[in-house]
DNA sequence: GCCATGGCTAGTA
DNA sequence: GCCATGGCTAGTA
């Protein structure tokens, strides 16, 4: 049994579109609750598998990879360079043109 | 206690 | 680079 955020985070993530990518803390605040970024991360580390999440389009907020390299960081990139998603030379995603953003803007 | 964050500050250049 | 944040789980007097 999952909480409402939990459920409301797995719908949010399930959202972002192929080829576009959001953040740890506008997922959050998706699901109705700003401060959450930190619940995103687990909710990815631990459902991604079983929900069939599109976890690659979730980073950080400075359009970064969060995830290590070795643990799947790499993974992470490829799979967004297959959808089309650019990264700078300092392995960065403009957001402007990447970021799929649906938060409310004041909760 | 864990977790794939985020925001703000000190301390450089 | 520090630390407040918060839902969830493991493991327990």
């Amino acid at each position: 049994m999952q909480s409402a955020f939990t459920r409301k985070t797995i719908d949010a993530i399930l959202s972002i579109p192929w080829g576009k990518v959001s953040t740890y803390g506008d997922v959050a605040a998706m699901a109705g609750n700003r401060r959450g970024a930190r619940q995103v991360a687990r909710v990815l580390h631990s459902c991604s598998r079983t929900e069939g999440l599109p976890w690659h389009r979730v980073v950080n907020r400075e359009g970064r990879i969060s995830l290590d390299p070795m643990q799947g960081g790499d993974l992470q990139k490829r799979l967004l360079i297959d959808e089309g998603v650019e990264f700078n030379r300092s392995g960065r995603i403009d957001l402007a043109l990447y970021g799929w953003f649906r938060a409310p803007a004041i909760p």
